[in-house]
DNA sequence: GTCTATTTTGGTTTATAATGGAATAGGAGA
DNA sequence: TCTCCTATTCCATTATAAACCAAAATAGAC
């Protein structure tokens, strides 16, 4: 059974709640936890994932040396746009404002993505332009093969 | 639980006070005291540290030898840009009106922003500047990525 | 040194927002 | 058609934030 995988429309409510797809909610809480972590990709989304997955990223991109700002701004990256939240008995998750403001996912629909270590939530709009990206890149690594064999 | 993440909005009142948000108010009372360091930072900011976080960083800062006078300067600058303070049984935190001077604080709305150890007050439009150096050098960082792969 | 005015501090109240839960309605599959 | 699962809406409770007020402390004038 594949993890975190497939397209979903979700809906936010007046507080800035959705509810998980039945599927998804049980990707989540299959990792022993309601705990996830929330965080803003720089492409322009928000990254839901199991907090384990998170402090794995957090681990691989922890800069070790460098001056005092440079370490600072390393840990703002991850402080200001990060935060964790429980995922309730009914199976919804609060993203708070400042979050949806940041990404362009304001409006109510949005897309829910599957990135097979978490879920992404996408402005529909954007996500067209991320796709055309993901495609493009594809078909570019397709003819570069090519070309190399000929 | 993450501790010390996320972006919240604060409001100074007349005797320069503000409310912790709940959930920060009990990252900094969970180290087991209501005092905090306030530091200024030279990105035009200001730090909220617990005290041993602060101490910790002081600790690394510090340069051991070098000439008198430069020791007198390093310890000046923590001495003059930093002050400690305490979280009132309300949740509530005075900041020094010159500390909030220094660091163009002085309207009353400003942002509370994580940084995993500590919390940084921003003035909003200064930290949009520092947004979007933090998000460059993301994205510098992954178009990095990219070119090593192909 | 005492009195007064002003600022600061701590607390209370009230309005607003967030949360949790339940009920209803819609759809899919048997 | 019936049943079960899911989604959405609504409501009640709780929590939070802003404003307000009173007491205390500080500073200044006399």
């Amino acid at each position: 059974m594949l993890e975190f995988s497939g397209q979903y429309n979700i809906t936010f409510d007046q507080s800035g709640r959705f509810k998980l797809p039945p599927r998804i909610l049980s990707d989540y809480l299959g990792k022993g936890s309601s705990e996830v972590v929330v965080y803003c990709l720089p492409e322009g989304c928000l990254g839901i994932y199991p907090l384990e997955v998170w402090q794995a990223m957090r681990a691989d991109a922890l800069v070790l040396d460098g001056g005092s700002m440079l370490r600072r701004r390393e840990m703002r990256r991850f402080g200001a746009l990060s935060v964790s939240v429980l995922i309730t008995k009914q199976g919804r998750l609060t993203i708070p404002a400042s979050f949806r403001e940041v990404c362009g996912l304001s409006d109510s629909q949005q897309l829910l993505i599957g990135s097979e270590v978490g879920m992404e939530i996408w402005n529909p709009a954007q996500w067209e332009v991320e796709l055309a990206i993901v495609n493009k890149y594809s078909i570019d690594k397709g003819l570069e093969e090519l070309d190399k064999k000929e």
